[in-house]
DNA sequence: GACAATTTAATTGTGCGCAATATAAATCAT
DNA sequence: ATGATTTATATTGCGCACAATTAAATTGTC
């Protein structure tokens, strides 16, 4: 038993799973951006979009939720779609601390082109690796895991 | 055939893989915070940690290269770091074009401390998700067809 | 050797992402 | 009903991420 004591070398950056996660997000919003600048969204403002595609009248809460996003990073994001002429920002009546997101007449019509983006995506590269659902449902898995590993509460 | 066209309605958010990827990114980056904070360390700044711990004395493009970030970003980052008095920068004599980074003695002495970091991430999660090396190839995979797909060169 | 083209960093500006805090409204407890 | 607690949104501040531009050094060409 020879008790090399190696060290202890930290992983190579490429073989960590949180660093493929990482480059592949990057990779993404890459590849987006090119054709969502065509609509005039970030993609982080697109994301908003499907939600309200999806169904407007939701809530900013509501929306945070579905995109786990805070307010800090929605008011803002929200402010720019409004200023871009594509949602109406509504205090409710009933309780006034909530602020209900609605579509105008531009942000339902920006659904048409908004739908050909997941579909030009799709073509290009979903089929190659997400050849069944099954990078998909590891990724959810490994949120899961993560948020469960990582619930400081 | 009743031909019911419905109105093309667009992917739902939480099957798209794009989706699961930013989230899965989102929930990486919060599990390493606590870990890394201990440290005084961002995760892109840990990032570029585990870079200079596998050699320091490369190159600001060479970093660049190997993050896949611009000076844009990491020249504000790297400052920051030199401010914590982790790494030097300096400007090469013989192509003064270039800044080399060299770990500081504090900067070699934190890669002990950050050494256990992916050993209590991985311990925690990867060996859930991640049992045979499949996602991580995935990833690789889907980043390849992801820059590929959209490179506007 | 002079000058154009290329390469490397740094700078500027915009938009997330998130912690911390603030503000105001609703709810709860007495 | 009144005061304490909770909830929903907004604000502030810091640090990426990246496009576009600038500046300076190097290389290539003639």
């Amino acid at each position: 038993m020879t008790e090399t004591k190696v060290p202890e070398r930290t992983a190579r950056l490429e073989e960590q799973l949180c660093f493929a996660v990482y480059q592949a997000g990057h990779a993404f919003t890459r590849m987006y951006r090119l054709a969502l600048a065509e609509l005039g969204l970030t993609y982080p403002q697109y994301l908003a979009m499907l939600v309200l595609w999806d169904g407007d009248g939701v809530t900013v809460k509501a929306l945070g939720e579905r995109l786990s996003l805070d307010s800090g990073t929605l008011t803002p994001l929200l402010k720019r779609l409004e200023a871009a002429g594509l949602i109406r920002r509504e205090r409710s009546r009933q309780d006034e601390r909530q602020v209900h997101l609605y579509l105008t007449d531009a942000g339902e019509a920006l659904r048409e082109k908004g739908a050909c983006v997941p579909a030009a995506m799709g073509e290009a590269i979903g089929e190659i690796v997400n050849s069944d659902g099954r990078l998909l449902g590891d990724l959810k898995a490994l949120r899961e895991a993560l948020l469960k590993a990582s619930d400081h509460s």
